[in-house]
DNA sequence: GTCTATACTCTGATAGAC
DNA sequence: GTCTATCAGAGTATAGAC
């Protein structure tokens, strides 16, 4: 689970339960979305009782709220990680090969964020507004360099972007789709690797 | 909207009645997901009193599988439509520009259908592993003559068809985060188009 | 810090008049 | 067919004992 506020408790036992809480309300929040999750679910999920529950956070809302704002660092973390003066093919490919490794990982954080944009981002929009979109135009930018001197092909920087989210989160929130239609043999995530190579590969091959 | 079930309804008053409740519905539930929509909400928006609802269907569940039993159908008539014995590259690249198209023509039926996907797909699973999964398969084996022909390039068609899924219902699903990205100036679905045509052209070609 | 008990609101569904 | 009134249960949150 993503670790959201390492500073806040003070005693043991205080970190250990919001530790439990947070982790609880990932696994119920990102299978049922904000309003189908409820108190009841989380505090059984933490071994805590309801009230108890209440006394670490003061709303479902506020608990909600925290896993958001932790992740979103999280989840822009890869993109931010790709490196300007790097080899543009490789950091591409290296871009997208973390963005499915998290996909594989953390499949719940996915599905949260899944969740809360499918509604309408109401909690999160000026997240996605701002630091999201600052970062995606920066990079954008970046690759747009790389496309004009010929590093990597003429594409979109932005879809680029957007189909590297697309092809990689796929595989965490239709998850049960996936495996439907594939069966129970095969392994979504082992040959989504293979195929999203071949695929951006010849995407940005110039 | 999908004309669900043309043939029910009786009188006039009852056809309309019906017809607007469903459409209602159609517009909260693919906004709020099935415990996020509230009767009352699905009631003010078809003009009704909540009640009077409860008179045309039976239950919450009652409209919500209807919607969804009637949905299955059109979302897979692009795929069902794929000709064995077109040309090729030609079927798969107009299979991907009916699904975009369904993305832009009907954003509300995809975002009910990941919904019902990214919470366990409860109420449509039996849907996913017969019907969808046949015709997956069905088509799979078309695809893989293809290439196997030397017609397209050798891609794993399971995840062709999921990468067109993906990419081309990302723009339904999460459009709020593609339109704040990008700005109010663009045109997200028609950049679409034109960024998907590069990609699946040079993903395909042999 | 944790629990029992409970207040209060929302929501799905029904009864029964018109 | 449609409405007003209302019930029963679920769900969020609080009070107060320990």
């Amino acid at each position: 689970m993503v670790d959201i506020s390492p500073q806040r408790p003070q005693t043991r036992i205080q970190r250990r339960n919001t530790e439990a809480i947070l982790e609880a309300a990932l696994e119920v929040f990102s299978a049922q979305g904000f309003r189908g999750a409820t108190l009841d679910q989380i505090a059984q999920a933490a071994g805590l009782s309801k009230p108890n529950l209440l006394y670490y956070f003061p709303s479902k809302e506020a608990i909600h709220l925290e896993l958001l704002s932790g992740l979103m660092d999280v989840w822009l973390a890869p993109l931010r990680a790709m490196d300007p003066e790097g080899e543009p093919r490789a950091e591409i490919m290296n871009y997208m090969r973390r963005k499915l490794e998290m996909s594989r990982e953390m499949p719940r954080e996915s599905r949260l964020f899944a969740n809360e944009i499918l509604q309408g981002a109401p909690r999160m929009m000026e997240g996605i507004e701002g630091d999201l979109r600052t970062l995606v135009d920066e990079k954008a930018a970046v690759i747009r360099g790389w496309a004009e001197a010929g590093k990597i092909a003429a594409v979109d920087p932005h879809h680029l972007i957007f189909s590297i989210w697309a092809l990689t989160q796929h595989y965490a929130d239709f998850d049960v789709q996936v495996r439907a239609v594939l069966g129970p043999e095969r392994d979504p995530f082992a040959e989504a690797g293979q195929f999203l190579d071949t695929l951006f590969e010849r995407l940005i091959a110039p």
